[in-house]
DNA sequence: AAATTGGGTTGATATAGATCAAGGCCGCCG
DNA sequence: CGGCGGCCTTGATCTATATCAACCCAATTT
């Protein structure tokens, strides 16, 4: 299981990463499988833990007053998962995160996290890419949400993540999208035709 | 104008920077000022500069195929422009930015970001700051997008930054909010009466 | 002072996508 | 094996928002 993060890691940093410098990093992750269904987080409860996705998919999402859920992150190997605000801020999260497949995990806290910022300039290094990559992603989703219709939405979600549209079922596409799961039938049925 | 910028980086980063160590900033950063309409960034062209606006504001947006402007940022004193994606992986970009009032800025480039990072702890430890806020911000926007009515998306963002509301047209923050002026014309009248 | 321009409003109509409702197709569990 | 629940589709409507068009007002230009 840890030798699958330690190539992720050689592989985004571009570095190879000693074994010396990785014992910090297996004291800071412990492994977690988790079932499908399960929750990692509730909404209301702080974001203790952050994951790294070994196997499996998670989403993160929010749930309206009509009890709507909005999902507005999806997870699958490789993948990092925690609510972001609340894990480095201690604060009660507004989002759901849970299991959609059968997972197994490395799971780290946010004081584990600091002190391994601090012993290995590596994986500092890896945050930063981490952070500056979700950072343009959001921004490109974000372009996307504001300009595209329906059709262009789905069209540039297969284009950019493929895996999504066999890992996760229709109606959590649409949500991810901003679509309801009849307008995604439709839309798909037309985009498949052509 | 150095002074305003200072007083900043030890506001966000809880610090006061030393004399000797705010010398590497001054060096780094040069004073740029420009007129309203104006273009710091054409799309096609890379964005070989980042601005620290000191007074002014600007945008940055995109424009599809029907020649309509998408506005993604907004960006007024103390915030930040520029690609982050093109600036960084120095690739042409997709968006403009331009001036949308007359701008002070502090003007860098990715090299001397780099070279500055490494002499300053500081400004590494800003930098972070500023992209886990960046992407925090991010996520809030996709959920507001993706979960709300218009209505519902004009009062988050009288409550978030109502500074906007004062300083952009009602044609900007439609195209910020993914609407068109009509429609928040309406929508502001609804609001304003309640 | 007339003309132009940029921003905003308002009204009438059109339409993309939502909602409501029903039915079909598995895969799973008793 | 049979029934049940999750997931997807399809059809009929409804509605929020877009589109099209006209007009207003204030600021800027000539």
């Amino acid at each position: 299981m840890y030798d699958v993060f330690r190539k992720y890691i050689n592989e985004v940093t571009s570095s190879i990463i000693p074994d010396d410098e990785f014992k910090h990093y297996e004291e800071a992750f412990a492994k977690k499988t988790m079932k499908k269904k399960q929750f990692f987080l509730h909404e209301g409860s702080v974001c203790k833990y952050a994951a790294f996705i070994v196997k499996g998919a998670m989403r993160l999402y929010s749930i309206d007053e009509k009890g709507h859920e909005h999902i507005v992150r999806f997870g699958i190997e490789s993948w990092w998962m925690t609510d972001r605000e609340s894990f480095q801020m201690l604060t009660p999260s507004r989002y759901n995160i849970d299991a959609v497949e059968d997972c197994e995990l490395l799971v780290t806290t946010s004081e584990a996290v600091a002190r391994l910022k601090d012993r290995s300039p590596l994986f500092l290094k890896l945050m930063q890419i981490l952070d500056q990559n979700s950072y343009i992603a959001s921004q490109h989703r974000i372009e996307s949400t504001i300009s595209y219709t329906a059709e262009e939405k789905f069209m540039q979600l297969m284009n950019t993540y493929p895996a999504f549209l066999h890992r996760f079922p229709q109606n959590m596409i649409a949500s991810y999208l901003g679509l309801t799961p009849e307008t995604l039938s439709r839309i798909r049925k037309q985009v498949l035709l052509k």
